[in-house]
RNA sequence: GGGCGAUUAGCUCAGUUGGCUAGAGCGCUUCGUUUACACCGAAGAAGUCACAGGUUCGAGUCCUGUAUCGCCCA
């Protein structure tokens, strides 16, 4: 809605305005951009893609006001800005939501064929897809949005294709058994950093495990005793007393009746050994098992241990994955689920009388952060990437900053690279996360057992292995090669054998470069099969940075040419504290290694935690996230930007209490909360209307686990007075930019600085430091210091101070009006990346009013605020002396109100200020601005006679008298002056104190010891001033 | 177990290399609708800067330890 000057509402209201500023956007293509001439100026941002599991919550709305706030700044100072959108596919996550919902209706995803199941899922993508777009643009994210991506899009899937198929060619790519983190529930394997770890009361078993000779038993202690049945070994520490003794000899594992080793390992710690607490539970005996806990594989790595894999993929015992010695007392267990299996196993050995004891423990144990049932480590065979190779986690450390890494980063055979300490961490604390992280780093597992996501371009055949593999592994049967690699003629296809001579199979495995079908065809027809199994979504998301700019070939996809050398690096990636490991580090290997070393990004902005009203962290995992739209809703657009960005200090989580608004009565009440199984506090599906209990409302937690609203029960939204603050500002900013637009009439260029009012020459000194101040925190990512400055310098400084100075004069001054515009149109430049929209509706108005700006301030003129330049301010602006003079005089603003309120002086009431002459000349230029503040008539000199009834304060040292002409309370007066003194006593008293201290006056800096000697002399003749005045008063 | 962070006014939180009597918003008390704004204005009260040591002329800020809470990694 377009208002004419004259006829601005007297409230700003966001639901009016917003959508037609949005369109205004979106019809001037705001945030496209074409690719520019080489040589421009750039800054760019590649979102962190949402993933399309559900619609986004504040977290969100945080992150993305803050990078909007960056480009806008940016593009506002000329840069050729890029903000590339889009989502991401989230393989687990999003066959998770939609099995569950499939299963709602009694099916399951193996009712129906992959494609179908696909299909299902693509069209929860899109929907969903749309949501979260939608959500960004009333965000008032200035994306390109015509450059919209989604990880999965051909641009995308071309580069992963690509990207795959040169890593497994440089053989950095590898297939093997392993263990991973197998999550028997989702039946799927998931990278470290998928797994959560849990606090849980367990226990710790004793078990006795006889020796071979008959000669006495060892006692085990463990928390898993089910995964006895695959133990390969015993393990002791070398150091142990008992080690001499047992050194060579064998165990007879019970049930599974298999002679086993006793080992010494380093690994293992001695029964009551020293401080550690585990120690107080450990026998000194380890039992290992390679097959299912990762520090045992170690141990059989070290002992060339066998691995016998006891259980299937769902987590029961089984006897076809890989444990062939079953004797008959171990059939029985067989079959069992792990948990019964437990049970099983120990009531055997109780039965046996081999259970020595049971304590209780509590220790913890990997979670599936999808299912949240126990992780099992399970040897399987997976697909990893060499991470930990030098190229890839070597040039993580390498494009740390210098400043930023401790030590040095592994060194170099090939001297100094592009991209080389080129990336920053800030806050600077992160940067250490990083380092360790890839100082620890193992390969990361990208396999999935999902049929959502990038399928594995690998085609596999396995064949007996005789003798003579064939050169052209096209024209099978095989014959004869034993080589890791095969040579082919197709540059597009790479061949790698994988021999298993224990079986006399060999594995031909066959990667293939994108956009080959034919080849994927000729492949198919001589027997082989794709993998089934799709890449870990990180793969993907990896590429972003590389993939949005058309990596690796753009020609196939025009619109993206001259992306990739124009945009990447990119300037900074803003983002969560758990994506360092999960993204960050995968961006940087990947970038670097495919472009040369370039990296993805220079700076990484590390934005704070939401959390919810209880403290746990708002996510869509949990359902406890608030709809951003909800705030929309309540408080605006512009609210929820202010208070987001004031939010984002450099230290702190957030924590966002919210309260539910009944959807049929319109009021705010506070939920019922109810606890989850995982222990969480969310609130109640279920809410009863606050005014009438015969009417329910659905709450956003209710629709997560599946509650439909209807029209009996509506969803009921969200909001939080939290966002008080930033509707306050946004209606404030409309009121005065209403008011000082009103006071412009007849505008007049202004030549000469020197000619203004104080109050004008003050004013632009302000803009001048605020536009330093504002400009300096964003490139600093100091958010919420930003806002901080926006709000001082528009409230405190524009609106309570000079808007009201300039009242008595600026109607009939027509240079004041054009500073008074020229303030209004840079304070509305200076906020536009914080409140785009309400910036945005006031801008035509100002244009109407003529041209703006002043000698040592440009600001031409732009249709919309959005491309408007950002403040040219020159030196000249800042003006030392009006500083000086307005402080003073605010300094007497403030000393008036506070005696005339402290006196109860009426508020229409008109007094005469009797001005002590170091103040005269103030006083009387500033008379106007006295009147209008303070309700002063008359200022006058001071003379020797004290009027009757007249109030004292000091101030610089002098006695300013004010003649109330009126009777005054005495008692309270006296009370007020004395409570002065005694503050001014108290004052000169410290500074005396310090200047009586030798040491003070040596070591401090001179310019703090001047300081102090000037601020005693000022104190000591204010407090006299002030004596004076009781003096006077009694 | 390792690492990081937090503890400042009734509440939510600022406080960049140590330096005026520690700040803001909300809430509270008092006053005020003189035509920008009551989503407002004026004034006020309110803090042992978690605790204990230390360094320093000077510590909310730096160091050591303790307590409580949170997150990340094993």
């Amino acid at each position: 809605m377009v208002h004419s000057n004259a006829s601005l509402p007297r409230s700003y209201s966001p639901a009016e305005t917003e959508p037609a500023i949005r369109s205004m956007w979106q019809e001037a293509g705001l945030g496209h951009i074409e690719v520019p001439e080489p040589g421009t100026e750039c800054y760019s941002i590649v979102i962190p893609p949402p993933n399309v599991t559900a619609a986004l919550h504040l977290g969100h709305a945080l992150n993305n006001t803050l990078q909007d706030i960056l480009v806008r700044y940016h593009r506002m100072r000329g840069a050729t800005t890029l903000w590339l959108p889009g989502t991401d596919h989230a393989g687990i996550a999003t066959q998770t939501v939609v099995e569950k919902r499939l299963m709602q209706s009694g099916k399951r995803r193996t009712d129906m064929s992959r494609e179908d199941f696909v299909a299902l899922t693509q069209e929860w993508k899109d929907e969903y897809e749309q949501v979260i777009l939608g959500q960004l643009q009333e965000l008032g994210a200035s994306c390109d949005w015509p450059r919209t991506r989604f990880t999965m899009d051909p641009v995308c899937t071309a580069a992963v294709r690509h990207a795959f198929f040169c890593l497994f060619q440089d053989g950095l790519i590898e297939r093997g058994k392993r263990l991973v983190n197998w999550d028997p529930a989702t039946q799927t394997a998931l990278a470290d950093d998928e797994v959560e770890m849990e606090e849980v009361d367990g226990h710790m078993w004793y078990l006795r495990y006889p020796l071979e000779d008959g000669s006495g038993h060892v006692t085990v202690a463990t928390t898993r005793p089910e995964t006895m049945l695959g133990d390969t070994a015993v393990a002791m520490n070398p150091s142990d007393p008992r080690a001499a003794e047992l050194r060579g000899k064998f165990i007879t594992l019970p049930i599974a009746n298999r002679r086993i080793p006793i080992v010494e390992d380093d690994y293992v710690i001695m029964a009551g050994d020293g401080d550690d607490p585990k120690a107080q539970y450990a026998t000194g005996f380890l039992k290992v098992t390679p097959a299912h806990d990762p520090n045992d594989w170690d141990i059989g790595q070290r002992h060339d241990l066998e691995a016998i894999n006891i259980m299937g993929p769902d987590g029961s015992i089984s006897d076809r994955h890989g444990w062939d010695d079953v004797c008959d007392e171990a059939r029985p267990f067989i079959g069992l689920s792990r948990e019964d299996a437990r049970e099983a196993v120990v009531e055997w050995f109780r039965g046996a009388g081999l259970l020595e004891d049971i304590r209780d423990y509590a220790h913890s144990v990997g979670h599936s952060y999808r299912s949240h049932v126990p992780i099992e480590p399970w040897l399987s065979d997976q697909w990893y990437v060499r991470v930990s190779d030098d190229r890839l986690c070597g040039e993580a450390l390498r494009a740390m900053s210098a400043d930023q890494i401790e030590g040095d980063p592994p060194p170099r055979e090939i001297g100094k690279r592009k991209g080389d300490g080129g990336i920053s961490f800030t806050p600077a604390r992160y940067a250490r996360t990083f380092q360790h992280w890839h100082e620890n780093l193992r390969d990361w597992c990208i396999s999935r057992q999902l049929w959502w996501g990038h399928r594995i371009p690998v085609w596999t055949l396995e064949c007996p292995l005789v003798e003579g593999l064939p050169e052209d592994p096209l024209s099978l049967p095989p014959a004869g090669c034993s080589l890791p690699m095969c040579e082919t003629q197709d540059s597009d296809l790479c061949v790698r054998l994988s021999v298993n001579t224990a079986e006399s199979v060999v594995r031909i495995l066959a990667c293939v470069d994108r956009e080959r079908s034919d080849l994927e065809q000729q492949l198919e027809a001589a027997g082989f099969t794709q993998d089934p199994d799709v890449l870990d979504t990180w793969f993907s998301s990896a590429l972003w940075p590389m993939s949005t700019m058309g990596w690796p070939d753009a020609s196939a996809f025009p619109e993206t040419e001259g992306l990739l050398d124009a945009f990447n690096p990119t300037n900074v990636l803003c983002t969560a504290r758990e994506i360092i490991t999960l993204w960050v580090s995968r961006m940087v290997m990947f970038n670097r290694y495919f472009l040369d070393g370039r990296i993805p990004f220079k700076d990484v902005y590390i934005h704070p935690m939401v959390q919810d009203g209880h403290g746990q962290k708002m996510s869509k995992s949990l359902g406890n996230g608030v709809d951003p739209r909800d705030i929309i809703h309540s408080h605006g657009t512009d609210a929820l930007r202010f208070v987001m960005a004031q939010i984002a200090t450099e230290t702190q989580d957030v924590r966002l209490p919210v309260d539910t608004i009944d959807p049929h009565s319109g009021e705010t009440f506070s939920p019922k909360y109810i606890t989850t199984a995982t222990g969480k506090m969310v609130a109640a599906p279920i809410q009863t209307s606050p005014t009438d209990s015969a009417c329910e409302m659905v709450t956003v937690y209710g629709v997560y686990i599946g509650e439909t609203p209807s029209e009996e029960r509506p969803l009921a939204k969200n909001t939080s007075s939290r966002f008080d603050v930033g509707r306050n500002f946004a209606n404030k900013v409309w009121n005065a930019a209403r008011f000082a637009m009103g006071r412009v009439e007849c505008p007049e260029p202004v030549t000469d600085l020197g000619t203004l009012s104080l109050s004008d020459r003050w004013m632009l000194s302000r803009i001048a430091a605020a536009t330093s101040m504002v400009g300096e925190a964003i490139e600093q990512y100091r958010f919420n210091p930003c806002v901080d400055a926006i709000y001082d310098i528009f409230w405190r400084d524009f609106c309570d101070w000079y808007l009201e100075a300039v009242k008595p004069t600026i109607g009939s001054d027509p240079a004041q009006q054009r500073v008074c515009l020229t303030v209004l149109d840079a304070l509305l430049r200076l906020m536009h990346p914080l409140c785009p929209f309400v910036t945005e509706a006031i801008w035509p108005h100002v244009r109407s009013l003529g041209e703006r700006g002043v000698p040592g301030l440009s600001l031409p003129d732009s249709d919309l605020l959005a491309v408007a330049a950002w403040p040219d301010v020159a030196d000249t602006l800042h003006s030392d002396s009006a500083e000086r003079e307005t402080a003073r005089l605010q300094a007497l603003v403030a000393s008036i109100r506070r005696v005339r309120s402290d006196n109860d002086v009426p508020a229409k009431a008109n007094i005469t200020l009797l001005s002590p002459p170091g103040l005269l000349d103030l006083a009387s230029d500033s008379a106007a601005v006295l009147a209008s503040m303070c309700r002063v008539e008359f200022v006058k000199p001071r003379t020797e006679e004290r009027p009757a009834g007249a109030l004292a304060f000091a101030m610089d040292g002098e006695e300013v008298l004010l003649d109330l002409a009126g009777a005054i309370d005495t008692d309270a007066e006296q009370a007020r002056l004395q409570a002065k003194a005694d503050d001014l006593g108290k004052k000169v008293a410290s500074m005396q104190a310090r200047l009586s201290n030798e040491s003070y006056v040596q070591k401090a800096p001179p310019h703090l010891v001047e300081e102090t000697r000037t601020q005693l002399q000022q104190a000591e003749a204010d407090l006299e001033a002030t004596a004076a005045a009781i003096e006077a008063l009694g």
